[in-house]
DNA sequence: GATGAATGAGGTTTCATTCAT
DNA sequence: TATGAATGAAACCTCATTCAT
């Protein structure tokens, strides 16, 4: 039994080395730019070895997008306790959007890339994880909407990508610009809320 | 002197023919899986002839991103009379827009893969009509703020950098689900504007 | 018209110089050992120009097969007149093939491996070409029992596929052994006809 | 000793396993495409099991097919009392062969294969077993002339390549379309011998 | 001895780019 | 200038073989 659940730790581990040079690979070069080689060569592989944990480069791709949406979705769920109420429970999954995408930079650069990827490139499938929070934070909208927080006007799924749109843009702002100054991107969470809430308007 | 300008509209003719095809085949296949012989081939041209109009693959891929945007901006400078007020004038850049992604889906396409092009493929230029565009927009946004209409507390830039995600985010969704309902693009507008005056607060 | 016609003889030299190299390459190491990029070296073109005339691999090897036993059946049936009777006629089939093959060792090889491959990797079509020379021998063997010199006990398609067997195995063992020898492959023609005709039994 | 001697019998066995699942990969999808993996992993081992059975592929390609010549051979060899004179021993070859083939289909196909192997890929040795098969029924041959069943107008050598072909032939005939009719191949014995005897003349 | 993960050479195929016509 | 065949580098992926456990 030690002997076994070794061996799958290890098996584990060279996945997870190969997952951490796709990222770094991809996030540097894009996806076409980036060889298996390459990625194998960064892990310190042979170039079949990636093949024996990933089917193809695709797969090696979508896997490595599952596995990140997957860890941002488990912390979301897991600080999500710490509020009652739906807004509360937003700006959790935001503060831990930040900090996860502030640790995890290349990720994000990759995050970036796929709506576009979707759009076009089609044999890319939607991630399940990247659906289940988005069904995450609608529901928390709905809520927000039950709750006369938010008016009942808007469509909550729309509200929901206009709400991830602010937030990737905030991101992205900071990741080309301000993270030279050393701020740190939690503290942007209050303006994201800010857009998203009130707007710009003069009162 | 009539001789050498039929010449060079002759030559704009073939350009525009390309860049045409261009544009149907990265929307279609992504930049990567778009061959240049498939282009050359939808435009009917020989694959050599592409190169007599622009250097590589990657000068074909800008130059058709510029014409595009050049062709928007100057819609958008040319319809910016028809308002005085700075307010008014980011409408007529939100339904000109609008009206110019209804009638080219294919550039909006590649327009969406840009921001992730940019951050990861960095051999990509930023394009210098995009930055007009955004000095554009920045600019009216500054003189809302001076003519009181958007709260002085943002950074414009940032507010521009916001503003025009939303208006992405609404047409992507309308690409993807709401085209086929038969609802025009043009009359998102007002609710583009709600999003980013007055946010979704209830009150 | 002599510009087009000269693309298209250059077109068909190229494609006769790799069909050449693949013949030669394919009869020394196999199908599978050879590598095109064996093939397009002994050519003298580089590996790409290969698929500019044949679409994969399978491609080249079947449009090798399919032309070579073109030229076979086309000068068999040019000399078919010769012989009003239908064992004349049969005699000027083996007689040719003796003279092809001998010309042909090369491809004899590639005919000679033929068998196995539709046995067993079944991807490989059966030849149009070899179906009609089939048809060919079986039409004249049963005219031969038409006009009684061959025994009507016995099925022609049988006959036929023991008739091509002997023929076969009579240039097999010629090719393996008697070459050196200096005898020619045409003077086996009779003893073909012998073995098929009359069996080895005495009297 | 008793120890020594079932671990040897073990080996055997293991061997034995290991043979019969790559007879049946080698015939279903030819030597190139059947991967030592698969073949492992059919006989339930591990890949690295086989190495120790066979240093390498050809060697386990080269020992199946003696192991089978092997056991046909002896089969003849203990069949060939049964009768006193040639034609009668030529018989039971033959018959012990159509029972052997209709046995062993997947062995066949290989067996078919090996002519075109020979011949091409001459790394492959010419296999003992198979000589010995070809001198046994080439003495046989001989004594036929001898007792003056077989004309001694032809080389016994050429006769027992020609023999052998039919043999072939016929068999690749029922199994590429008699064995659906149920037909027993044993019953085709009859009319090899007499392709061979009498050949197909009328009288 | 048995295992099966790791290796990495080598195969097929694609495609941006060039250049002789 | 326009053509499109030719080029050949480079990508993905497979698999015989090895070797640490």
């Amino acid at each position: 039994m030690t002997t076994l659940s070794r061996k799958e730790r290890d098996r584990q581990l060279r996945r997870s080395d190969i997952l951490k040079a796709a990222e770094h690979l991809f996030a540097l070069k894009g996806y076409h730019n980036a060889t298996i080689r390459d990625i194998a060569k960064e892990a310190q592989y042979a170039t079949g070895t990636v093949y024996l944990h990933f089917k193809d480069k695709d797969a090696l791709y979508f896997g490595l997008f599952e596995e990140k949406l997957k860890s941002l979705l488990s912390i979301v769920e897991g600080k999500a306790g710490q509020s009652e109420d739906s807004i509360g429970k937003l700006r959790i999954f935001v503060q831990e959007s930040l900090v996860f995408f502030e640790k995890n930079q290349d990720f994000f650069k990759i995050f970036i890339a796929e709506e576009a990827r979707l759009l076009i490139e089609t044999r890319f499938l939607k991630s399940p994880t990247g659906q289940q929070l988005h069904e995450y934070t609608t529901k928390l909208i709905k809520q927000a909407q039950e709750e006369h927080i938010i008016s009942r006007d808007f469509d909550p799924k729309q509200v929901n990508t206009v709400f991830v749109a602010i937030l990737k843009t905030i991101v992205l702002e900071w990741f080309k610009e301000e993270k030279v100054q050393g701020k740190s991107l939690v503290d942007l969470s209050d303006i994201i809320f800010r857009y998203l809430l009130n707007g710009i308007s003069n009162k």
